[in-house]
DNA sequence: ACCATTACGTACCATGCGGTATATTATTGT
DNA sequence: ACAATAATATACCGCATGGTACGTAATGGT
């Protein structure tokens, strides 16, 4: 019946599990049928595509806030390590990171998604980086561009490891570990 | 026929196109019949986990060579790293890595199998670093276990970021980043 | 009040999956 | 040479998948 909620459901149901999840049991949970959720999305790829991309836009809103707000740059990172380490929502991962690790398997929309979602998230990184160096926050020895894609990198996998049941007081001291490089000068 | 042979087919095939291949295209690829297929094998999930023992046997009796030669600590973190991020082998990823990536979608054997081989090589990798200390050549502030699980974790990463298409010229840096932080004093 | 249009859900399609019963061919012992 | 046994391949099973045809109910304009 009403989009959103079929997006809010596959959301979740994505995220939790996986995108193997049918869309049969998607229109199950959803109370939707099946011919309703094509008409809405057109396809399976065009039902994964909308989850990812409403997905997306709420932890990216998030990141932009946190990126420009008046924090730090030490802070901000802190803020990211814990993000990624600890917070709840990202007990079963992150569902852009399984998408990824999933992506030969998933329609073209899906994966120009991904792409574009990892390009304005490495962006928004390389922003901050550059920023912070402005302002004399940062002074160690890497391109922005560099640090940008290094910082991507570390958060996937500590998602990662956390989605596989890596408990957080693994996963932490790693994080901090590999970031610890972009602190010192 | 030969139950070797098979398991060289299905090991090219979850190697190069992830686990999710079905039984029916390993019989059709290795010209065996699947009666003939399930008879030696039992299951799919018996399939995999002999694919998968078959692979780690190699490769790790590789990792054990490595770390037990006469190189430097120095030498045989640049081997590792060398390893991960260069060679053609790794083109398609690690079928450990695959497959540890989809854990949640295989067998029990082939799961057991898999917390098995890890536990093996960090073992290895935390023996490294414990001779490498009692040696004088590693004077990092790291414990020997910790060390090994970071060298693990970034070698994953390393490997599937190769996976998915990242060239060698940017994996190669990104992991000599993240390692960068072992070799310092 | 009536009719046209739109939205909906049942019930279905072809396909591919993991796994197996069975008929047939090789192979072996004597 | 022949019977008993082991190995093979065909052809199938039940099930789940992504996707749709079609009869039916609800809606809205006049």
């Amino acid at each position: 019946m009403n989009p959103e909620d079929v997006l809010q459901v596959a959301i979740r149901a994505y995220w939790h599990e996986g995108p193997e999840v049918s869309v049969n049991a998607v229109c199950q949970r959803a109370g939707v049928s099946k011919p309703s959720l094509y008409r809405e999305f057109g396809s399976e790829d065009g039902l994964t595509a909308a989850a990812l991309k409403q997905y997306a836009d709420m932890i990216l809103s998030q990141l932009r806030g946190l990126l420009s707000s008046e924090l730090s740059f030490a802070d901000k990172l802190e803020a990211i390590i814990t993000f990624a380490s600890e917070d709840p929502r990202n007990e079963h991962g992150c569902l852009f990171v399984k998408m990824r690790a999933a992506r030969l398997h998933l329609g073209p929309k899906t994966q120009a998604k991904l792409a574009e979602i990892e390009a304005t998230a490495v962006e928004l990184y390389a922003r901050f980086f550059r920023e912070s160096r402005k302002r004399g926050e940062w002074l160690a020895n890497f391109s922005p561009d560099f640090a940008a894609q290094y910082l991507h990198a570390q958060i996937g996998l500590a998602v990662s490891q956390r989605a596989l049941g890596t408990e957080t007081a693994i996963v932490r001291p790693l994080l901090e570990c590999a970031l610890s490089v972009l602190r010192k000068p």
